[in-house]
RNA sequence: GCCUCCAUCGUCUAGUGGCCCAGGACGAAGCCCUCUCAAGGCUUAAACCGGGGUUCGAAUCCCCGUGGAGGCACCA
């Protein structure tokens, strides 16, 4: 565990919804500042313009903050070290291409695209690798300032070394090597004057102050280029982290689009918003995809403090990851149990709001115990607890009848229970459980069959929360109409 | 095709040369508890990709295969 306070970032760009890998590398950011005392920030990478996609980019924000990371600094808090948003630090790349230009690291090139599109083409003909072929490289400085004082359109690429080779250095994979001859002159500001990522996020994450660069693993490819970069401006270079990239389900490849609809059609999704709807919390979602891409040895179950307390660099895994849905369900439940019962029934009450049920706190505080370990989601709250506020239920007449008997008998048992519950002056558990166990044994009955004709009668369903517990919060007046409403179905059956 | 990376139960992983006939979790199976469904308790099955080295000793180090993933844009 690294001692020294750490800046990171999640760095996302506004071109479509806000998945888990955005979410996991926040995680990560975020629990490494927390630990250390430094600061995680959000910067918006924006420069694609032709990609980026209207109301993303609050989505981002809003999804950071639902998951509990809150960023230190950001495109709409601000901070010291803004802007947040790239495409508002336009002059401090320039500044930083002129002197990279200056330097003799990078160049201006007039190659147009159709150009550059039929050398590729010839190349991939020559079964050779698709590069550029440096038309532009060898263009005298002086010339190439003129053209550019003159108006010509142009990118500026950087110049990679031709010999030799290039070792990048990655926390979770020790040194990658590889030949400079492989490496491409990139380019890294486009015609319309915006930097690529190559040299906007080397350029914000050295003014921003970031230490520790966690972020996916596509970018190993290009993770020679950005130290060669870094290296020509003569800057430090922060720790860099790569993390695993997730696989589908099956493990066979990266999530496509048709995986995600499989995934939503299941009750699941890769995105934070969907997540969200879907009825997972915050505590679930986080904990479940700490654990892709980071070993813990034992006790899995963790909050987001814990894992503060817990998490190091060091523990995170640099192989691909299969997605597991079943383990979201897994955490997810798993910390709905965790909650505390006000805060367990502030999460569930907008979803029986929702279905214009007349729900009240009290009620609702009573209720939660009994369903607490049933939910799996959030939203299981509906299918466990609506009928608490329903005015009447309505059960089918074929699940009132009792396993091993018919409608008549049936409706006896229904009869005699509405008789020995009718008696009592309330329906609290206490009261009416042993009279209703007594008429069980006496009668030689299964407790599942009388217990279970209550249970459709008073709640409309085969499965509820405890019986007793429930008829109680139902309360004795409305119990007893739906027994001798439910008597009637078997009666006409 | 080329480059880079990765490789432990079905899945996520622990393991950094002897504590490992490989530990935990999800899932699966079984039993217990039980008014349904859960939760809970107990138990079981399940892995070091293959082959060579190095070493007294390898899941752990090296090499070669094989498999998988990512990348090869004026996208990030």
């Amino acid at each position: 565990m690294s001692t020294k306070p750490a800046r990171t970032r999640v760095a996302p760009s506004p071109t479509g919804h806000m998945h888990l890998g955005t979410a996991r590398t926040a995680l990560y950011c975020y629990l490494l500042a927390r630990q250390t005392g430094g600061q995680f920030l959000m910067r918006l990478e924006d420069t694609d313009l032709k990609r980026t996609v209207e109301g993303t980019e609050q989505e981002l924000y809003d999804g950071l903050r639902w998951l509990g990371l809150q960023y230190d600094e950001g495109p709409d808090i601000g901070g010291p070290y803004g802007p947040y948003r790239q495409t508002e630090r336009r002059e401090i790349y320039r500044h930083h291409t002129q002197t990279l230009i200056a330097s003799g690291h990078a160049y201006p090139c007039f190659c147009t695209p159709e150009r550059l599109d039929k050398v590729r083409q010839e190349q991939m003909k020559n079964k050779q690798n698709p590069h550029y072929d440096g038309t532009c490289r060898v263009i005298p400085p002086e010339e190439a300032a003129r053209r550019v004082a003159d108006g010509e359109s142009y990118i500026v690429r950087f110049k990679m070394p031709t010999e030799g080779v290039t070792v990048a250095h990655d926390h979770l994979r020790g040194d990658i090597t590889i030949e400079n001859s492989q490496l491409n002159d990139y380019v890294l500001v486009r015609s319309d004057g915006l930097p690529t990522y190559h040299l906007a996020a080397m350029v914000d994450d050295h003014e921003m102050g970031i230490t520790h660069v966690i972020r996916s693993s596509e970018w190993l490819a290009t993770f020679p280029l950005h130290v060669n970069i870094i290296r020509a401006f003569g800057w430090e270079e922060p720790v860099f982290a790569h993390l695993s990239v997730f696989l589908k389900p099956s493990g066979k490849g990266k999530m496509s689009k048709r995986d995600s609809a499989a995934a939503k059609l299941d009750g699941h999704s890769i995105f934070v918003k969907d997540l969200d709807e879907l009825g997972f919390t915050p505590e679930g979602v986080l904990n479940w995809c700490a654990l892709m891409g980071w070993g813990v040895a034992e006790d899995d179950v963790m909050t987001l403090d814990q894992m503060v307390e817990r998490f190091s660099i060091d523990n995170l895994t640099p192989s691909p990851a299969a997605i597991n849905f079943q383990k979201l369900d897994h955490f997810n439940a798993t910390h709905i149990r965790m909650f505390s019962t006000e805060d367990l029934a502030a999460r569930i009450k907008p979803y029986f709001v929702r279905e214009g049920l007349p729900v009240d706190d009290a009620t609702l505080l009573q209720i939660v115990p009994l369903i607490r370990e049933r939910l799996v989601t959030l939203d299981d709250c509906l299918s466990f607890a609506a009928f608490f506020f329903k005015g009447e239920v309505t059960p089918a007449s074929e699940d009132l009848v009792a396993k091993g008997l018919d409608a008549k008998q049936s409706a006896e048992i229904a009869r005699k229970s509405y008789e020995i519950l009718s008696a009592l002056p309330s329906l609290s558990h206490a009261e009416a459980e042993p009279p209703m166990r007594a008429y069980v044994e006496a009668a030689g009955l299964a407790p599942n069959q009388v217990f279970g004709i209550l249970r459709v009668a008073t709640t409309g369903q085969k499965v509820s929360p405890p019986l007793f517990e429930s008829m109680e919060i139902i309360g004795r007046d409305k119990c007893l109409k739906r027994i001798q409403n439910a008597i009637e179905i078997l009666e006409n059956m």
